[in-house]
DNA sequence: TGGCCTATTTTTTTT
DNA sequence: AAATAGGCCA
């Protein structure tokens, strides 16, 4: 038997030893799917596929690298094509960028720097915001070059969803800002490259040709920009191997398209499709509850889940009273573990559904000296002094880069303020030239104090000096324009540190980073390289696994990762199927897939946890527990509740309704061994006290209706004749009773609708209105006055 | 113009 | 609770 197949099963091999043609493998978590497809990579390599020929694409460069570690073990100085999507556009665009009208120079926005330019071109576009916000346009729009619309074909569109007329006036000022600074973001990178491929066949058939096998990780979460770029590469040849698992999607919201997986055996024929049903991760009873919770799930492809793993313990379901607790606790089970059983802080790990949930685990992890690593990093690069020093980069390799050159023309300070920039922001619009070229001509813009002018002229000369280095290394480069801006100066001076935060440090270490990319790229290192991989690192190509260090993360973090003992925290409702998921059954779907990925990233202990009352934001909300627990199945779980501290049942609980479905088993008792704070706990309690909340505490609306009004106060009426909210209020009358259901109304910008609701009295006054193809809510009495009555109605 | 203070907003997940 | 935006004054 060859070597390669020695160590894999049947399935494995199958999918390991296929060649040509299109193969599907639906592979289970913890099933050996990284194995199956560096093997598969290693057996065309033997089978004398050139390695040039072989391109591997993944979501993460930490999948990539680990891949690419393993297939160098397999095929040692074999240079098989492996990194993310991105990078792999990034790169091709970069040999083509002027077909898509770049110059191979330019640059990747990243999502600070493209909701800059938003705003510019909401700006330039003249729309009103008033009902939408920049963050919404943007979303709309990447929501469109995910789904391979472009700004031609989006204006064009005669139907446009609510909410995309704004979106499709911003989008082509957007793109053509873009263009202007020599710039993509990060969904440009897939649809430039994607149009590209069609609208040039003999760049596609040459690439087809090249690349002649392809494979996809996580297919399950290519959106269809993806779909596109891999379809086009796979067409004279088929040989597309796509590895996935339909309960793993999680990137719903960023276009992924389920239906690719899904229908990948009808797109490609003669598909050969393998199952990895078998588990080698975790026990059976964490498989069993990952199983019973997906079983709820209807879209997916059924997989049979299966271990020889011995049963371990018992999943825990652990209720805790707030946020606090719950950190504490698990900061003293960890701690417990580690000096008990001789565990080590790497074999934890601690999920949640949202970053912000990660700072009490902190300080309590903190306070007890545990070591951890939270994997939301990106931060790093995030950093404001990183920013600028960055800032600097991208202009010395890219004079077009607009965004970089309103970070830094002031920064540190010299004189040079907002007015200053927006006079030239307007002078380089008027002639459509990046805003450094705008600069230069400072003598041309007579609007500007002479002083300002003078300033600017500074900045120019100083640019001028720095890139003059710009072929040096990224360190001498960054330690040159360090010492010229008197940059470390600047920080003493403005900065304040503490622990969390040591700007100095910072910059420390980016210029660390700096010297490795320097040394690691020796040969073809340059500006262009440092700055694209800089721009496309993402949060979990941060995680250490080496690190002896307790990992905290997201559930979207954790796919593709194992650990022996994983917390997942905040298993509430609200949280866990997101308040903001929970307008489709898809999307709770997708919410239950999280809870999936994370479960099944435990390979021998498990516990989820949920609080009777969290404090988010600054505010103590009472919390339900998620509906998710009641799929799970009760046999594998043990529920355990540690102190009640204050007496929860208070008055506010009573008399209320609790659902039917609710009924969950009493609650085991736990003995004061598992390692609780103090050993005082296990009252068991009636689930069904911390799973319900009366109606009245869990209404947001008023904060919407706010938000709503305060926008519309920018909001100028248009003058219809008819008298509105504001005119009665001024003239005395007693206006806002005539705002009643069914009332018709007409506003400047939506049209006419009709109250559908009306609540809050006095300034608070509210309603909401159905206008034809969209529900509003305003706050009539200072905010909306442009909302007129129509005579007669109501 | 720039720094400091206050008011407001944040509302998921991320290449 | 933390970050940002806006406003005010030197």
């Amino acid at each position: 038997m060859d070597a390669i197949f020695r160590d894999l099963t049947a399935p494995q091999r199958e999918a390991a030893g296929h060649i040509d043609g299109p193969l599907l493998i639906l592979a289970g978590p913890g099933s050996g799917k990284t194995r199956v497809v560096t093997h598969r990579i290693a057996h065309l390599l033997q089978s004398g596929v050139r390695a040039h020929q072989i391109l591997a694409l993944t979501f993460t460069n930490k999948a990539a690298d680990e891949m690419r570690s393993r297939v160098e073990r397999l095929a040692p100085g074999q240079p098989v094509w492996l990194g993310t999507f991105h990078r792999f556009c990034a790169q091709q665009l970069r040999r083509y960028a002027p077909l898509v009208g770049l110059s191979e120079n330019y640059s990747i926005y990243d999502m600070a720097d493209a909701k800059q330019a938003m705003k510019r071109a909401i700006e330039a576009a003249e729309v009103s915001t008033s009902h939408t916000s920049p963050e919404q346009i943007a979303a709309t729009i990447s929501d469109a070059k995910n789904r391979l619309i472009t700004a031609e074909m989006m204006t064009s569109q005669s139907s446009l969803r609510s909410g995309e007329t704004i979106a499709a006036r911003v989008y082509p000022v957007y793109q053509k800002q873009l263009l202007t600074a020599n710039a993509v973001d990060f969904d440009d990178l897939l649809l430039h490259f994607a149009r590209l491929l069609r609208e040039n066949p003999e760049v596609r058939s040459e690439l087809d040709r090249r690349l002649k096998y392809i494979m996809v990780d996580e297919y399950q979460d290519t959106n269809l920009a993806q779909y596109a770029i891999v379809r086009a590469l796979s067409i004279d040849h088929p040989n597309l191997a796509v590895t996935g698992d339909p309960d793993q999607s999680i990137y719903g919201w960023r276009g992924a398209d389920l239906n690719n997986i899904l229908d990948f055996e009808k797109d490609y024929p003669n598909v050969k499709t393998v199952r990895l049903e078998q588990n080698y991760r975790s026990t059976p009873n964490i498989l069993r509850v990952a199983d019973q919770l997906i079983r709820h799930n209807r879209r997916r492809k059924q997989k049979d889940l299966f271990t020889d793993r011995p049963e371990g313990d018992p999943v825990v379901l652990r209720i805790y009273d707030d946020g606090y607790q719950e950190a504490d606790d698990l900061a003293d089970q960890i701690d417990a573990a580690i000096h008990g059983e001789g565990l080590r802080p790497s074999d934890f790990a601690v999920f949640c559904r949202m970053n912000a949930l990660t700072r009490s685990l902190e300080h309590a992890f903190r306070r007890r000296g545990l070591p951890y690593q939270i994997v939301n990093g990106l931060e790093f690069y995030q950093r404001k002094e990183i920013k600028d020093l960055l800032a600097y980069l991208h202009l010395i390799n890219n004079p077009s880069h607009d965004v970089a050159l309103q970070r830094i023309i002031n920064t540190p300070t010299r004189g040079v303020g907002a007015k200053t920039v927006s006079r030239l922001r307007d002078f380089a619009d008027l002639h459509g030239i990046p805003m450094l070229e705008a600069a230069r001509r400072v003598d041309e813009i007579e609007s500007l104090a002479k002083r300002s002018a003078t300033m600017v002229g500074h900045f120019v000369r100083l640019y001028d000096r720095l890139r003059v280095k710009a072929t040096a290394t990224i360190e001498d480069l960054l330690r040159y324009l360090i010492e010229e801006t008197k940059f470390s100066e600047y920080l003493e001076r403005t900065s304040v540190e503490s622990d969390s935060n040591n700007p100095v440090a910072n910059v420390d270490e980016l210029i660390n980073a700096a010297v490795e990319f320097d040394m690691q790229h020796a040969e073809d290192g340059s500006l262009d390289l440092y700055l694209e991989q800089v721009s496309l690192v993402s949060d979990i190509d941060a995680f250490e696994g080496s690190q002896d260090r307790v990992t905290l993360m997201t559930m979207h973090a954790s796919k593709g990762l194992e650990f022996p003992r994983v917390f997942i925290i905040a298993v509430e409702d609200e949280l866990l199927p997101h308040r903001r998921s929970r307008e489709s059954e898809d999307q709770i779907e997708e919410e239950r897939r999280l809870l999936f990925v994370g479960i099944t990233r435990a390979q021998q202990w498990l516990q989820l946890s949920f609080c009777k009352s969290r404090s988010m934001r600054g505010v103590v909300r009472p919390v339900v527990a998620s509906p998710f627990l009641t799929e799970l199945p009760r046999e594998d779980l043990r529920m355990v509740e540690s102190e009640v501290k204050q007496n929860f049942f208070d008055d506010r609980h009573d008399g209320i309704d609790y659902p039917d479905s609710w009924d969950l088993p009493e609650i085991a008792s736990d003995g004061a061994a598992e390692g609780d704070v103090d050993g005082t706990d296990v009252a068991p309690i009636d689930f069904d006290d911390v799973c319900q909340l009366p109606d009245d505490e869990r209404d947001s609306g008023d904060r919407v209706r706010e938000t709503a009004a305060k926008r519309l106060k920018k909001t100028i009426g248009a003058g219809s004749g008819l008298k509105t909210a504001a005119d009665l209020l001024s003239a005395g009358e007693v206006p806002l009773a005539a705002y009643r259901e069914g009332s018709q109304v007409r506003h400047p910008e939506y049209g006419d609708g009709t109250i559908v609701a009306v609540s809050g009295r006095g300034p608070k006054r509210s309603v909401r209105v159905r206008f034809a193809d969209e529900e509003t809510s305003f706050l009539i009495a200072y905010a909306a006055g442009d909302l007129a009555l129509i005579d007669g109605a109501g």
